[in-house]
RNA sequence: GCCCCCGUAGCCCAACGGCAGAGGCAGAGGUCUUAAAAACCUUGCAGUGUGGGUUCGAGUCCCACCGGGGGCACCA
């Protein structure tokens, strides 16, 4: 990467020997290694990043999404934590009592596989993976307050992750329920639905399949209309997308429950008795098309199919189960796939009409959504249709939209027009009168009512791996499932390691017998305890409460501390956690407030996601062997060159190749930045007033507009912003007011109080060298003189027919129609004017006139 | 298929509906030097993906299309 035209990061200081020491002085680079060795301790011992919370100043939480300890550091943590951090120092300089704390979301699977390949335990693995990353942020500069440390896997952390499942349990939100489940058989556990991205497993991609099992769940439907509803607060706060992600993932569809009968003998002759009649609720969104339904169709993998199955297709039915359980996901999600199906030989009555119509199974109905049954009505459902032309079964067209047939066609039609064929629907012309009049008749006849849906599904929590939070609860044979009291916990892990931790399809901690085996804590006879984990998705869903009360022995966190800190005004992290990790924290947060415990219910004010690091258009990866070493690059560049060329390659959010970004230039440019503060020649505390207007101009409008900046996340301007300043300082230097110029220090100032947020140690230094005391970073912002930010005079641009034909130098407080006046008086104006007439002149005071005179 | 975002100079990117260019990268020329590097100075080549529309005025607002990225997808 590095060019052979880039500077050195490293200067030999030697070098500046005591002849050419003016000379040297001027032109040298500083040492970049011996600054960021220099600041650590001094800023160490000054810790002037741990929140006060003593309520002498205005609070603010900048939050950061907690790594994962795999590994080092890598550019992707660079990134957010360097845009991050910018927000964090800003604050800090305005004077506010920040809190910007650090964690680790330390359970997890790669752990654990590290820890089987390597024969030891899967703490030791992660531990010393976060004590290198804690070593690295520190070298990064990041403004951490590390006295609210935590780590979700100490036992002090997941006591609170276990005593909030069993409060959640106890308001019936967290449950156990046997069903088919999405199984990885590569890591060997369950997955939640977030966790399967296009059939295979989110982290390992082996190909997901079904499994029975029982499984413990979060009852996240039941806030699925608040998750939506709060997103009110959330919007313009919150990217776009996100919220398009969640509203998309939730799923709301409007609609009905539409009971049948369902005749399980149909035909059967010599029989006085009635026929057995089951009832059957479909969900769909179309009620309106009721009339159109021409048969019915069950999710073949539900139960409901083989209860409502005749005899005789029994058989048939199984046959085809077994098929359909062969397939995969994969399978499944292949588009124009072939409709299969089985007709199970019962009937269902229409209850607007009395039809009856057949009933088939199919894989093509989920069993998980609606009510895994729905009406089918291939006239205006294309899947439906797509079934009916398999089985020759009848298309029956109840909305005249002037399009084809569908029968005809084969495309189903779906939008507005005429119903036909449709009793007392007949001639009305729109959807929703439709839908309300069915909905309405329905609910009258007891027939079904309008309803909602959510895509959403709960959220599946067991996971049959070692590291992670143990599920508190035991089983007895003769209690049933029983909590671990709460001064019984936490819970700990038993000390397991290397081929224990072997995946099995059971827990590891299931072998564990001396930890399984248990006592009820309710009858006090032999019990087992849960062998499950949680997904460490759970973990991370509060840790940002934690965060406000560190080391709480009496619970996950005191309520009045959250009080005070939170919502988090900003949270910052990857778009990747755009569904999973953001939904479960806005869940959890309304469950608390629901608790009592929280006073909100939404718990981050302003999200940002920045973008990726990438290189040569493609993420970096190892088989394409374009990775950029983080470490590497800050060795060959100083961690103030690299923090400065992520927050400036654009806007926060937009994906960074690292091909187009020159860590070389942003180096370059610490240096002329950092020469600055060698020329000033005036000594501190001088007063500025007197210095060059020009210049003066210039530092208060750059300061005035960073701030803006920043507060409207454009940190990529606001570095070209400090670029300017130092470009106008060094002329100023060299070729206008000169060094001594009392206005040149406070420009200087201002530069290093600006860098502060992005290139901390060259702030540092250059702090030093104006002779002031560390740190920096708290050295407050600059006060900003309104009067200097209005301009004696400003450019007017004065345009004919929309070109720019003449500029007039005016007062910025000229009216309008004096600069109306002087506009038209001008020679070029005139000119321009010349045998036209000039219908109309705007003014737009004191920038513009633009006179119509076509 | 449905939904969302984005197309400005060779490249990364700025630009309250008002002079298309703030900043950087790369390039060209120069100062210094025996020479080179470093440093410093000078230098802008596109009319904003395409076609319409609104407006006195459109990169910016509206519509359609093209191109790129993303999300959801047999969810009834």
């Amino acid at each position: 990467m590095p060019r052979r035209s880039d500077p050195p990061a490293t200067k030999r200081r030697d070098r500046e020997t005591a002849g050419d020491m003016d000379e040297q002085r001027e032109r040298a680079a500083y040492d970049v290694v011996a600054a960021q060795e220099k600041w650590r301790p001094v800023w160490e011992k000054l810790n002037p990043f741990q929140a006060a919370d003593d309520g002498s100043k205005e609070r603010r939480y900048a939050l950061t999404m907690f790594p994962y300890p795999s590994g080092d550091l890598h550019m992707g943590h660079a990134e957010v934590m360097a845009l991050h951090d910018v927000v964090a120092r800003y604050w800090w300089q305005r004077g506010y009592d920040v809190m910007n704390p650090i964690g680790w979301d330390s359970f997890g699977l790669p752990a654990e596989n590290a820890a089987i390949k390597r024969d030891e335990h899967p703490a030791t693995y992660t531990y010393a993976n976060i004590e290198t990353q804690a070593e690295s942020f520190r070298r990064y500069g990041i403004s951490f307050d590390w006295s609210r440390r935590l780590h979700t896997s100490d036992p002090e952390y997941y006591q609170w992750t276990q005593w909030l499942f069993l409060r959640f349990r106890e308001r019936g939100l967290a449950y156990r329920k046997h069903s088919p489940v999405n199984w990885c058989p590569n890591d060997q556990t369950v997955l939640a639905n977030e966790q399967v991205v296009q059939g295979m497993c989110e982290r390992c991609g082996a190909e997901v399949t079904k499994r029975e099992l029982s499984q413990w769940y979060f009852k996240v439907t039941d806030y699925a209309q608040r998750l939506l509803d709060d997103m009110e607060q959330l919007e313009g706060r919150w990217p776009e997308r996100v919220l398009a992600m969640q509203r998309n993932w939730i799923g709301r569809s409007e609609g009905a429950h539409v009971d049948f009968d369902v005749k399980l003998h149909p035909g059967t002759d010599g029989t006085t008795e009635p026929d057995p009649v089951r009832t059957v609720r479909v969900f769909t969104t179309r009620p309106d098309t009721l009339y159109g339904a021409t048969f019915m169709v069950v999710a073949a993998d539900a139960k409901l199919a083989s209860e409502v199955c005749a005899p005789d297709r029994r058989e048939a039915l199984e046959a085809y189960l077994e098929e359909v359980r062969k397939e995969t996901d994969i399978d499944r999600l292949s588009t124009e796939r072939p409709k299969t199906g089985v007709d199970l030989g019962v009937v269902a009555v229409n209850p607007v009409n009395g039809e009856e119509l057949p009933v088939w199974a199919a894989d093509y109905v989920l069993a998980d959504y609606g009510t895994g049954a729905i009406m089918a009505v291939p006239a205006h459902d294309q899947r439906d249709l797509d079934f009916a032309r398999a089985f020759g079964l009848p298309v029956r067209r109840v909305i005249d939209t002037g399009e084809d047939n569908p029968e005809e066609s084969g495309v189903a039609t779906t939008g507005d027009g005429v119903y036909v064929n449709s009793g007392d629907l007949d001639g009305l012309t729109d959807k929703e009168s439709g839908i309300g009049r069915i909905i309405e008749r329905l609910e009258t006849d007891g027939r079904g009512k309008g309803t909602v849906n959510f895509r959403l599904r709960d959220w599946l929590l067991s996971r049959q791996r070692f590291w992670g939070c143990p599920i508190p609860v035991v089983h007895c044979d003769s209690c049933g499932e029983v909590a671990v009291p709460d001064d019984q916990l936490p819970v700990e892990l038993p000390d397991l390691r290397g081929v224990d931790l072997k995946p099995k399809g059971v827990s590891p901690l299931a072998a564990a017998e001396e930890w399984v085996n248990t006592e009820c804590p309710q009858c006090g006879g032999p019990a087992k305890r849960d062998s499950d984990t949680m997904d460490t998705f759970v973990d991370s869903s509060w840790y940002f409460l934690r965060y406000c009360s560190p080391g709480l022995t009496d619970g996950p966190f005191d309520p009045e501390d959250v009080r005070r800190w939170m919502p988090a005004h900003i949270y910052v992290g990857g778009v990747e956690h755009a569904i999973l990790h953001l939904l479960y924290s806005r869940f959890f947060t309304k469950v608390l407030h629901d608790m009592g415990m929280v006073d909100f219910v939404e718990p981050f004010s302003t999200l940002m996601n920045q973008g990726q690091v990438i290189n040569r258009g493609k993420a970096m990866s190892k088989s394409l062997g374009n990775g950029v070493n983080l470490g590497e690059v800050i060795d060959e560049y100083g961690v103030d060159a690299v923090r400065l060329t992520l927050v400036f390659a654009g806007p926060p959010e937009d994906d960074i190749d690292w091909a187009d970004v020159s860590p070389g230039g942003s180096l370059k440019f610490l240096q002329r930045a950092w020469r600055l503060s060698g020329d000033v020649a005036s000594a501190p505390g001088v007063d500025p007033t007197a210095g060059d207007e020009a210049l003066r101009r210039v530092t208060h409008r750059t300061v005035h507009e960073a701030a803006e900046l920043v507060e409207s996340r454009r940190f990529n301007v606001m570095v070209a912003r400090i670029m300017e300043l130092v470009n106008t300082t060094r002329k100023a230097i060299d070729s206008g007011c000169g060094p001594e110029d009392p206005a040149v220090r406070e420009a200087v100032e201002a530069v290093a109080i600006l860098l502060s947020l992005v290139a901390p140690y060259t702030a540092e230094e250059m702090w030093e060298r104006l002779g002031h005391q560390p740190t920096v970073a708290r050295a407050g912002w600059p006060q900003v003189d309104e009067s200097l930010l209005v301009e004696d005079t400003v450019t007017a641009v004065v345009q004919v027919q929309g070109k720019v034909r003449a500029r007039l130098e005016v007062p910025p407080s000229i009216s309008a129609a004096d600069l109306e006046q002087q506009a038209l008086a001008d020679p070029a104006v005139v000119r321009f004017l010349e045998g036209k007439t000039v219908r109309k002149v705007i003014v737009r005071e004191p920038n513009l006139v633009n006179v119509v005179a076509p």
